[in-house]
DNA sequence: TGAATAAACGCACGATCGGTCGTAGCATCG
DNA sequence: CGATGCTACGACCGATCGTGCGTTTATTCA
């Protein structure tokens, strides 16, 4: 028994620092070298564990996500079906984006737009992978949306989460670029507004 | 006389290939190895033209802009104040990103992107600039569509640049990311639907 | 044309990258 | 307790990065 290998809670610290330099300087700044000087390890040691940089990329990647989950959509999907569901989605979004968990930003947007044009490979496929599946969750919040009544019937569900998710990237954009947060009534502004002309 | 240097004409020859090089691998792999193997001219040698990475990434830079003042603000700026012009603007801006001209999208906010979260520097600066100037372009065409009485008196003109911006980075994000031109049709409809709420 | 100047070159540097290998130490379990 | 196997280590490799240096080649102008 007792399977908490110590070596499982090596990787589990490993992995979070990992996060913790990630968000700082991205997944391509995230490297053997400046990792295993920030966890304390060897960069030979690290190999017991990653058995490459992109299996470092993509693990550290899941952590994100799942941290994600937990802190957005779960919450979020606590929230009866329809507009209240996807303000929920809104605000704890943005809350994360604000939160010292990720200090530069949402490291997910970032990562997408860090392998947008990146050339094929595991890394790219699991954000592309990762943004196929939020944009499904947006879609499918708008669609109940549509059916319960609150948005009008001609909504394309499809057409909000990509406004959705434009409102959201392009402050994480503009709030890194500038380094303010000034953007973020900017932000919520036009959230509204998509809102106000979704409604039934 | 004959002022028209063979430097010259050289170092024009080899922005042409830096531009068409960053718009492949981007700024950052815009490396001194690579852009001298493809513009065929010694790595040492690009040195008599460019007097650091920083200097050639920021040269490259301005001639992208320069390109993008010709070919889409200028044009824009010839129509009639108002939505004719932001309509001009955007229309120009969509045909600029898919154009051969720079093959994987706006090079610019590529440029953006890569840069939004880099340590300061001059390059960064001058993204900076480039995004300032971009928004306050939109800004006053904003207002002067309200003032024209186009737009209703209420609307705020840097919260619509705020929105216009977001829709084109949202387009190029997309494009890049699931490398089709699907989301074109999104892109417009977002920016329809931002004119008609903001009509007067 | 010849002297002065500027452009382009070959070469090499130190740093850093991702990654391999052989080995020593320590946790795990019979 | 003692054997086994995983964890972590230090040393090292080849490639590539940005960037100097000293020299050769090409251009410009008197």
């Amino acid at each position: 028994m007792a399977t908490v290998q110590k070596s499982e809670r090596t990787k589990t610290r490993v992995l979070r620092e990992a996060l913790a330099l990630a968000s700082r300087v991205g997944f391509a700044g995230l490297t053997f070298g400046t990792l295993a000087e920030q966890a304390g390890i060897s960069k030979s040691g690290l190999f017991a564990h990653f058995e490459s940089k992109e299996d470092l990329q993509i693990q550290t990647l899941r952590v994100a996500e799942q941290m994600f989950v937990e802190r957005v959509l779960g919450p979020a999907v606590k929230e009866p079906r329809g507009v209240a569901r996807l303000r929920r989605l809104f605000d704890g979004w943005m809350e994360w984006i604000h939160s010292g968990t990720v200090p530069r930003g949402d490291i997910l947007t970032a990562a997408a737009f860090e392998f947008d044009d990146a050339p094929d490979g595991p890394m790219r496929a699991a954000v592309v992978e990762g943004h196929g599946k939020m944009h499904g969750t947006i879609e499918r919040m708008a669609r109940q949306a549509v059916e319960a009544g609150q948005f009008a019937a001609g909504i394309e569900p499809a057409q909000f989460a990509f406004e959705f998710l434009g409102i959201v990237h392009a402050h994480h954009h503009v709030r890194r670029l500038l380094r303010t947060d000034l953007h973020a009534r900017r932000a919520r502004a036009a959230f509204e507004r998509l809102l106000a002309t979704s409604a039934a």
